[in-house]
DNA sequence: AAAATAACTAACTTTTAGGTAGGTAAGTTA
DNA sequence: TAACTTACCTACCTAAAAGTTAGTTATTTT
């Protein structure tokens, strides 16, 4: 109905996607998770064994938190024991040369 | 002395150069803060009422942070009441084009 | 029958990030 | 001389993130 363009809620759409984009990539370990899944799917075991700082439970609840964003997928194999996969989605990798670039950033300030 | 190249000294500088770009670009405010220093330098009042929602302990908690990892500067004009300038350090300049591009990460799942 | 396996879950503690509410300095303006 | 201004600081509090430890499941292997 109204054609005016309200700039608050470009503010706000604009908020909105940062948030999103800080929700994907901050959190200690995220980074290093999508990393491992750039080229290959993993094993929940494997992801354990290339990153073994992080704790089982936090590990666990990234892979969650990922999946929910539609950052990655979760495949699971009906066997015992049990055996999951997971790797990036479409739109997982859609950004993941960002992602790569993303540390660039920090490579500026080394030492610095 | 020791020509080898030792990946575990290879991975510990990645992991180094990730924790480094995940000090600059997270915490909820510091690309804000970021965004509003690319085009000019601004005054600590004018940050406060460019991004209200921030508290000012926050705010100025951040910009001592980001000015301490070399992103941004500092000028303290010595009058009273007080003028404070900050503004992106030359390093800060080369690295802001890569932070704008950050949010074509969010853009990607915005609603999915 | 016991032990091993892989991918979890649950309860709890510690650490870090962020927020609130108040105070301060030292000239300037009314 | 009182009130105002701007850029801080301090002590305290809450909430969120991360870490620790100990299960659980349901087959398979020994």
């Amino acid at each position: 109905m109204n054609e005016q363009i309200n700039p608050q809620i470009q503010a706000d759409s604009r908020q909105l996607i940062l948030k999103k984009t800080l929700d994907i990539i901050c959190g200690k370990w995220r980074l290093y998770i999508l990393y491992q899944l750039g080229t290959e799917p993993r094993r929940y075991g494997e992801l354990r064994r290339l990153i073994p700082e992080v704790s089982e439970k936090v590990l666990i609840q990234e892979l969650k938190a990922l999946t929910n964003l539609g950052v990655i997928e979760k495949k699971s194999y009906n066997e015992v024991p049990p055996r999951v996969e997971y790797s990036l989605t479409q739109k997982g990798r859609q950004v993941y040369p960002t992602l790569l670039k993303l540390t660039s950033i920090g490579e500026v300030f080394m030492d610095a």
